[in-house]
DNA sequence: TTGTAAGCGTTATCAA
DNA sequence: TTGATAACGCTTACAA
């Protein structure tokens, strides 16, 4: 275990100052003699030598990493978008800092502590609805923070990208309705996030415009983790009359709804129409194949690194950003015309 | 945006130097008095303090992160195996810098030189199977490797977490063996890794311990990315004498060949068996329901982390650990006895 | 029990 | 075009 060159062993060896492997490190710096950065340059190779992270963020404020504060890793959307934001990030020179939250507010708040001792610049995060004044003192200490996918009303100074939840919602409820099916059931994040208030807000302006009351025992705004899905599934299918459309209003939640739906034998769609959201590798492998809200991911990981990078740098104007991106309806054969 | 507090605040707001500071900071360090520890603490509660880690990176060796990288997030095996990592190191206080390889040995070269530059103590990784020498050099800077699911021979003094690749591929063969299967398929990920190497050799024991010689046009090496499962899949069945049984030896084939399969409107498990690598969340939720082979995550995640985090604090022994968990075998409708 | 001061590896400001 | 040198915020001998 040798240990690693220093900007001085640099130095010494080209037989320049520490200065100048500073300048032809961070090009454009200052001025450099063609003949001596061509010197300086062998000898970094020759010594292999890295700047040391550490050193340049304690003496600048410029900050090469991101944070990503993620809800839940094991779902496939997060995954994804945890993959591209990684990917993204990369291709902009900077890396990512990950912590998860596992939709706990505590345990978000935790990740907001270590991340202010961390020099991230910026952190990109899906919020779990609570830590108000903990985001603010984040924001407040110069951290630029993009909300993705959720977002807090409260705090208008951050950037947010995501897609318009509430007409998502509508879309997909007015499918079912254009199926001819009535009786339509929800199943929604807790309403203490953003995308659960604007899922559900869709849905019942939906119905709302199609003469129809959403009949609030349809309606479930549960947690994220946990069998609540498959519970919520069986308290619906026990109802005296029974809905025959459901959309399972959050990704999270599809998993545990599916399996139940499955375990109590019921027909998809013939007796029970089905629409999700968030398309992932598997919805169209499971049968029948789901009809989906599929969100880009792409674009809303594009977005938030863009800002996040773009707001490290300083190359962005002052007025925070709300992004909305376009959500995409892809019907599948778990959706059928109501069987009268 | 208020300027955050140093440690010199903390010990002029106090009345002491910054070492007594320091010193309740890092409890045990030295000897502080009860009282004077008392009003420091609440002079840093006061003000809110927060030690900059770049600061206390750059003085000292020791790192608080460990370098995550990954093959590809966008499987669901690495991804929770993503998820238990980095909630394994949060309840050690340890933070995860993440990075991706997509597969592609330049960009895990790429991540491995980000990781040198980054004061990381640790990096735990699924590696390529390329940049035998860049991984040599990390070693050779202190930074303490632990490879997870796969391995490189060539590198006996890093750590390795993982199942016994060979007895696995040697259970799931058998098992279709017993079943009455005799032309029995195998798809892998490529033999530059780890784990198709040692999956091929089992699959081959097995075969050749039931007196079968495993026929080379049954078994395709191929890459993880794109649709090569697929196209595998479609090979395989054009064969004049199709095999009756598949394992498909990777989780990242998995989608791509099951698609496939359902393309071709192939009866599961009538006209063919299936085995899979790797159980997650919708292989019960298929039809039919996959049989697998079931990496314990959790283990994995959790011996990863703490071989990484042990060797961070000098608190393991000096020899490289090889650590085997135990793979399950989860039968389910995918792969029944061969219909004669 | 506390304080002083010398680094850790960079970048940035001035002079030369 | 280059070189000294002072920060950056923290830890840690070593003194007091």
């Amino acid at each position: 275990m040798r240990k690693a060159a220093t900007i001085r062993d640099v130095a010494r060896e080209a037989g320049v100052s520490v200065a100048v492997v500073s300048r032809v490190l961070n090009d454009g710096t200052g001025p450099v003699a063609q003949q001596t950065r061509a010197r300086v340059v062998d000898v970094i190779e020759r010594l292999d030598y890295r700047p040391r992270a550490a050193a340049r963020e304690l003496q600048q404020r410029s900050a090469t990493a991101v944070g990503l504060v993620l809800a839940d890793l094991a779902n496939p959307f997060f995954a994804r978008l945890a993959d591209r934001v990684v990917g993204e990030a990369r291709a902009r020179g900077i890396h990512v800092v990950l912590l998860t939250t596992l939709e706990d507010s505590h345990l978000e708040a935790e990740s907001i502590e270590t991340l202010i001792g961390r020099s991230v610049g910026s952190v990109i995060a899906t919020p779990t609805g609570g830590n108000v004044d903990r985001w603010a003192r984040l924001v407040e200490l110069g951290v630029n923070v993009v909300f993705v996918d959720r977002e807090i009303d409260e705090l208008p100074e951050v950037d947010v990208v995501a897609i318009h939840n509430d007409l998502s919602a509508e879309v997909a409820t007015r499918h079912l309705l254009d199926l001819g099916h009535e009786r339509i059931a929800f199943i929604s994040g807790p309403l203490s996030t953003s995308t659960g208030r604007d899922r559900v807000a869709g849905f019942k302006r939906a119905m709302g415009n199609a003469g129809k009351v959403a009949d609030d025992r349809l309606i479930h705004a549960i947690p994220f983790r946990g069998d609540a899905g498959g519970d919520a599934v069986s308290a619906l299918l026990a109802l005296p009359n029974r809905p025959t459309g459901l959309i399972v209003g959050n990704t999270a939640q599809v998993r545990s709804a599916l399996r139940r739906v499955k375990q109590m034998a019921v027909d998809v769609p013939g007796e029970l129409s089905l629409v999700v959201f968030d398309d992932n590798p598997w919805t169209e492998l499971v049968s029948p194949p789901l009809t989906v809200v599929r969100q880009p991911i792409d674009m809303l990981a594009m977005h938030s690194v863009d800002l996040a990078v773009g707001r490290l740098r300083g190359s962005l104007p002052e007025p925070p950003r709300r992004i909305r991106v376009e959500a995409e309806f892809v019907q599948r054969s778990s959706s059928a015309p109501r069987s009268s």
